[in-house]
DNA sequence: TTGAAAAGTGGGAATAAGTGGAAATATTTG
DNA sequence: CAAATATTTCCACTTATTCCCACTTTTCAA
């Protein structure tokens, strides 16, 4: 399970050292096999262990590729996903397509969440947290399914 | 299976360097040996390692052909299907009508597909991309399938 | 407070990948 | 049949990528 939220930076080459509190679940779990891939509704990058990624990648195919949308959806989620390997220094090197898709340059932020974390240039993540914040707030219209939660 | 997104260029001659990601898999799993076919729905050609393509070409001319939409379907994907071998430097040479249908220059984008690889003009694969994140994007109405997928 | 260990960062050298061009072979045309 | 053109194969060079080592910084404990 991965939680917490954390600033780390980009090197000059593309890579991205994975935090310690990170780095030993995804050794353990999967030998540091990642797949990476883009978020279609964020532009951000979402990073899976291996074998949890074979799960969703395997809904993803299963999907009816006759509709357009769908067709576009699996292109685009499918297409970016790339396999990627932690170094042993527990660096990954993110191939500039995705870097591009997220706006990356040197400082990132790392969100956990649960099965996945999540990767966001850090002025995208604090622009779209503040939005969160109003979205979410005292005023705000929530969905019934929110509404139903026990926190 | 084939992953990830890759800008490459085309030579003068019409030559293109398999990225090496791309290059083993397709070495070791049939020598090399491709089929290039046109997909009918979008501007961009399909390369399926060629018995990956066998299996293809069986159900395609399994299907009912007194039907006119699918025998014109046939008649496309067969007839552009063309026999392809990587040369000693990995690189494939591909033949003018191929180029022309999808429309490709010097850049290129090679997205990998699970069982096959697509190849696009790079203009062409960007405005798709425009519109498939308008598409999957957080305004957009998803079918019901993509709304369930727990990601 | 200081030392040791772990984590994070940077850079350089070896290797591999990509690119272009030349030579040889095949093909077409007069 | 010969010449010209096109195609293919092969080689060499340049550029990029990967791997590894070493240094700096932080953290935790004595």
């Amino acid at each position: 399970m991965f939680r917490g939220v954390q600033h780390i930076n980009m090197d000059a080459k593309g890579r991205l050292a994975m935090p310690a509190r990170q780095r030993e679940p995804l050794l353990s779990e999967c030998g540091g096999q990642v797949v990476v891939t883009i978020d279609t509704q964020s532009a951000c990058l979402a990073i899976y262990p291996l074998p949890e990624w074979e799960r969703i990648e395997k809904d993803i195919q299963a999907l009816p590729a006759l509709n357009p949308a769908v067709k576009r959806f699996q292109r685009l989620t499918l297409g970016y996903a790339t396999d990627l390997e932690l170094d042993g220094n527990g660096r990954m090197l993110l191939p500039q397509p995705l870097r591009e898709y997220a706006r990356l340059d040197k400082k990132l932020v790392l969100v956990g969440q649960g099965n996945k974390l999540e990767l966001w240039s850090e002025p995208l993540w604090l622009s779209e947290r503040e939005q969160a914040l109003q979205d979410s707030g005292p005023e705000a219209e929530l969905p019934e399914e929110l509404m139903s939660l026990t926190l």
